[in-house]
DNA sequence: TCTCTGCTTAGACAGACGTCAAGACAGACA
DNA sequence: TGTCTGTCTTGACGTCTGTCTAAGCAGAGA
């Protein structure tokens, strides 16, 4: 696993703008790789990857971890777990409204994922 | 890391088309989830995220071996290890020819993840 | 056939990850 | 204020991952 999450924040994941041309074009180089694959790799479970498209598609672009849980055959402990690993990667912001919390998509990073990924649409 | 990798093939990964609507559309099946997240994990390392895109830039399409060691500080096994990683979850292809074993991406499937990530252009 | 080069496989080890149980903390309501 | 509900944190345990060294296998050339 390579050591771990490197705080480098020399490319901005917020931003609306991609960061990087896409991987199929351009050595992907080693800093962005370094920030990058920690995203990738938090989704690389599956619990995670439905877990970040249950927020992201939920209506109002938020989704109540009392949403979540019962959706899997899991912990309460677990599921906040892999949403803590969603947020340190910066996948998703988590916020505290009364009892529960809410959790909130971050298309930014997504739109960096995607555009790093894009392949010319005809060369298979 | 919840279990082993599904060999499920519900899904063409191969496909031109993508598979699915984007994370943000619709919740993820975990079928879906299942196929899609071990791709995404494949990716999630610093090394091999940047082997990808050195295999997926490359000149004619395919790199050599040969070529990606020296790029790294690491071993030739290591290195090794990681393209069968990338080769396990779909993402390349690889051919011997001769001294040299080339590697070739596979940009269906970097097609079905860039479209899984796909977000609308203006909600952030 | 023999030897050399290049890549993969096998085995081992340290560290990280996924999961759970138990306990702590925050807010709502009587 | 006291209690209840709901979520997060901590600690532990087994498994997986990333890396290395050593050994094995496949072609090329003498």
């Amino acid at each position: 696993m390579s050591k771990q999450v490197v705080p480098l924040a020399v490319i901005d994941l917020n931003a609306d703008a991609p960061c990087c041309p896409p991987l199929a074009q351009r050595r992907v180089p080693a800093e962005t790789a370094a920030v990058l694959a920690p995203a990738f790799k938090a989704l690389g479970d599956p619990v995670r990857l439905q877990l970040m498209s249950m927020i992201a598609s939920a209506e109002g672009g938020e989704a109540c971890v009392c949403d979540l849980t019962p959706a899997f055959d899991l912990t309460g402990p677990t599921i906040s777990h892999h949403l803590k690993t969603l947020r340190q990667a910066g996948l998703v912001d988590a916020e505290r409204r009364g009892t529960w919390v809410y959790y909130r998509a971050r298309p930014g990073i997504l739109r960096q994922l995607a555009a790093l990924l894009t392949v010319a649409p005809a060369d298979s």
